[in-house]
DNA sequence: GCTAATGTGTACCATTGAGGTACGGATTAA
DNA sequence: TTAATCCGTACCTCAATGGTACACATTAGC
C-alpha cells in the first residue's frame, strides 16, 4: 500500500503542532496526551528526530523539546528520512549497484531510481508549516518546478 | 524506508520484461528461470495481475500469460495498486475519515492525500515500456503537467 | 479419451519487522 | 536534595511478508 510507517506518522502530526508555535517548548507527555498517543512512543519518536536534528532537546526538570529550526526550513522529506531512512522505492535503489546481482540485466533499477528521486522532491517541497494547512501544501506541490532530468 | 514490497518488484521486473515482446506468451516457469525467481512466487504474482485485469491467461498445456493491453497503456502505478493496494501513505487516506477518531483535529489527513495524489499521478505517468527505458521514464516524469489543486 | 503441461485456489509455515512496553540512568531547575 | 525530564537499552508480542506445498481445473496434442 506503499505506506509510511506509524512512527513516521506520529512525528508529522507532533512537529506540524509544534509548528503552530514554533517557539515554545514541549514536554513527551504533554504531546503524547495532547494527540492521544502512548508516551514512550513519541520519547522514541522525538529521540530520533533530535538524533537527526530536527529538534533540540533540553534535559532535565522544565526540560522538553523545540523545533531545531523554523518550521519553514523543515520538510516532509527530511522528516520521513530521519524516521525511516532514505526514500527509495526498491531495495537496490538505497543500497546501490551491488546490492543484487540482477542489476545489469535488470532493467528497471534505473527507473526505480528516477520515480523515487520525483518522489523524494514532492515530500521536500512540503514544509512544516504547510503540513497543517492544505491548501498551502497543495499550492506548494503544485508551484514546485520539475527538477528531474538529465 | 517508503519501500514497494517484494511481490510489487517482481510484478514490474516481470511485466517490463514480457512488454518487450508485448504479443508473445510466456509461462510461469520461463519467466521464473529468466529471472532467477521462485516459480510459485511468480505464479502468485501473475494471478494477481490477471485478478487486476493486466495481464491475460490461457490456461492447459501451451497455456500462459500475455498483456491484456499495450505495454503503453498499463502504467506502474496500476502494477502497484494491483499487488498492495492503493496508493496512500496514511491508514486515514486509505480507509476514509471514519477510521481515524483524530481525523476532525488531524491536520496532517488532508496534506498527506495531497501529497499521495502526487506520488499516484508521477506512478501514473510512467507505462510498461518506458519502465525498461530510463530516459523514456525520466521524460515522462519530467513532461507530465501538474494536474493537482482545486 | 488419455496424458502431459499448464494455470487456479487454498492452505500452510517461518521469519522479520512494526509497534509497543519497561526500567534504570543521566541531567538539570528549583 | 529532589522531582521532573530526557536518554539508552533491552525486551515483548503480533501481524505481515516472503515463500512453499499440493490438490484441482483446464486444455493441446496425440
Amino acid at each position: 500500500m506503499l505506506r509510511i510507517n506509524r512512527e513516521t506518522d506520529y512525528g508529522v502530526v507532533i512537529l506540524s503542532a509544534m509548528a503552530q508555535s514554533p517557539a515554545e517548548r514541549f514536554n513527551a507527555a504533554q504531546l503524547a496526551a495532547a494527540h492521544g498517543l502512548p508516551q514512550p512512543m513519541v520519547s522514541k519518536v522525538m529521540k530520533q528526530l533530535v538524533h537527526a536534528g530536527l529538534l533540540r532537546s533540553f534535559r532535565g526538570a522544565k526540560g522538553g523539546y523545540g523545533l531545531a529550526r523554523e518550521p519553514e526550513a523543515i520538510t516532509v522529506a527530511e522528516v520521513i528520512e530521519a524516521l525511516e531512512g532514505p526514500i527509495a522505492f526498491t531495495e537496490c535503489v538505497k543500497a546501490g549497484r551491488d546490492s543484487c546481482e540482477h542489476v545489469d540485466d535488470c532493467h528497471a533499477s534505473t527507473t526505480w531510481a528516477r520515480i523515487s528521486a520525483v518522489v523524494r522532491e514532492a515530500l521536500g517541497a512540503v514544509n512544516l508549516a504547510e503540513m497543517g494547512q492544505p491548501a498551502a501544501a497543495s499550492a506548494a506541490l503544485c508551484s514546485r518546478q520539475q527538477l528531474m532530468g538529465h
